[in-house]
DNA sequence: GTATGATTGTACAATCATTTTACAACCACG
DNA sequence: CGTGGTTGTAAAATGATTGTACAATCATAC
């Protein structure tokens, strides 16, 4: 179901007073969300994407209001230029799911259909959540693509074509979100060998947004260079997913090696490829909701606070 | 990009207090930002990164402020004016020079510095025209640094750093030009082992940006499945770039299996690891400059119309 | 009917920014 | 070491911008 949220809604989720966004729209026009018929506010996830952004800028970045409304407009500007909702309301009706979702981006995506595959896209993140975008619609798909690439009915050209258009999508998310220094700084990579990174990016992407500077090194990561890359910049937590079991021998060992060059390096193991992980390394396990990692987050900041 | 900034956000960017930037302003005259209707400071990037340098000079240099300031306006008399297309010559400031900007982007690279590469690709764009950035600049950047990969001074870990960034770049631009549909539609891809991909994708955005139709499937493509693409949707043109010569042998027997079942099909083929082509291929190779590719898009539109 | 949420217009307090003036700290030089 | 110059920083007065509050009124849910 595509949501719209009150104003009151958005405060929370943004935090930051309704007064404000009320003020912004009624001096700059830059986010001008549609009307009940009662005349109250209905706000879009492109409409709080757009909130969150310039509110990143004048509160972290210091950029006063006025500059951040011209910088969100000159962005606009140069986003991909694909029907909005409102415009494409033939696509928009009563019970949009995921699934529907899912399914025509499937199609548009195996056609190498960029064009078509990026209205869907826009369509879906302005519809639902971003996370619940990734999470309910993207990662199901690549992974629909992933066990009919196994079964040869899609090509490795049709899988790296998906896989390419969601790493574009997850890069335009996390350039968004600023950092909280205060936080520990992480480390995700796929090892050598591993080439499905969704999971990996998703994390990620759920890191950042909570203020967690992440160095994403993506798929197929060679452990050469990264003792001294966690030197170097002081990381304190290693993200590793995988999804082939083979790799998990030569993976234990370069956690183990990590473990004894750094003591008190933590790591976060997750994929399927972890299933029957070592007996030593399951505590650093963890599933792959949205519960799981809230709750694992809670916990670091609970460690953080005591630290 | 183009953005100017309140000197609130620029003292934050550059970590010195306002009073220190004003007073550097009103003694030595050498960063002027322009001002808002209302008097208020708005610093380009150029201006930003012109402060930056006069920092590092004084705090890490142990340069005094005044021979700083001298030593930058000597930079500026002798930094490489690159112009922009003619209609934005009256606006070119003394700028920086490729080299310089390639300088600072590698190092940000190198040390994982996504803020500060993006702010130098931000730069760089809003200097030059943005060809120029991919030619001049990005390039001859992951050429360098894969140069440094195979030397050993440089990790996979940072080499796939630098050209996920370069990527980004890439898509952010090639998804804002349109498509013409009575040209030609392109298949653009490295073949099975080839990793380096910036060659193939320069050229797919400047196929791009003249309206070309480009299905672009990256590094490392399997010949798996591509019959059934270049049959499906139509494709009349194959791009392929390489840098590894190893893999010459496999690669000329996949033009030659595709030519036998599309006659009519045409190739383009770049890069080093095509430099000793068979004598019946030759025909199809391309340079890599845009001159060449100027005058081999010139030769495909007369062909075209005359077809 | 009551409590809560929402609207707009207006107003005020807080913050940001300006310039000018001034002072302390630092540095170079004799 | 004393002196003069340079430089970073602060304060005051003033103006602009922006965050927030309030009043009057309407909408909604229970």
């Amino acid at each position: 179901m595509g949501f719209v949220y009150n104003i009151k809604s958005v405060a929370k989720m943004l935090d930051m007073p309704a007064v404000t966004i009320r003020a912004w729209e009624r001096r700059y026009s830059v986010v001008l969300p549609t009307r009940s018929e009662s005349g109250h506010r209905l706000y879009t996830e492109q409409d709080i994407e757009d909130l969150r952004w310039l509110k990143v800028q004048t509160e972290e970045k210091g950029v006063n209001i006025s500059q951040a409304v011209k910088m969100l407009e000159k962005l606009r500007e140069q986003r991909q230029v694909v029907p909005k909702p409102a415009a494409d309301r033939s696509e928009l009706r009563a019970g949009e799911s995921f699934e529907s979702i899912r399914e025509r981006l499937h199609d548009a995506m195996i056609s190498f259909d960029a064009e078509r595959a990026n209205q869907l896209l826009a369509l879906a993140f302005s519809l639902f959540h971003f996370e619940d975008v990734f999470h309910e619609v993207l990662a199901p798909l690549l992974h629909r693509i992933g066990d009919e690439w196994e079964q040869g009915t899609v090509s490795v050209a049709q899988e790296h074509f998906a896989s390419s258009m969601v790493t574009q999508k997850f890069y335009q998310f996390f350039n968004v979100f600023g950092v909280n220094r205060a936080l520990p700084k992480v480390l995700a990579f796929c090892p050598e060998g591993e080439q499905h990174q969704i999971g990996l990016l998703l994390f990620t992407l759920f890191l950042r947004r909570h203020g967690v500077d992440v160095i994403c090194l993506g798929t197929n990561t060679p452990a050469d260079g990264l003792e001294t890359l966690i030197e170097q910049h002081r990381v304190e937590w290693v993200s590793l997913s995988m999804t082939d079991e083979g790799l998990l021998p030569d993976v234990e060992a370069l956690v183990r090696r990590l473990q004894a060059k750094f003591p008190t390096l933590q790591f976060v193991l997750g994929g399927q490829g972890f299933r029957d992980v070592s007996e030593d390394l399951r505590s650093f396990l963890l599933g792959g909701s949205l519960e799981e990692w809230n709750r694992w987050f809670a916990a670091l900041q609970k460690r953080n606070e005591i630290g």
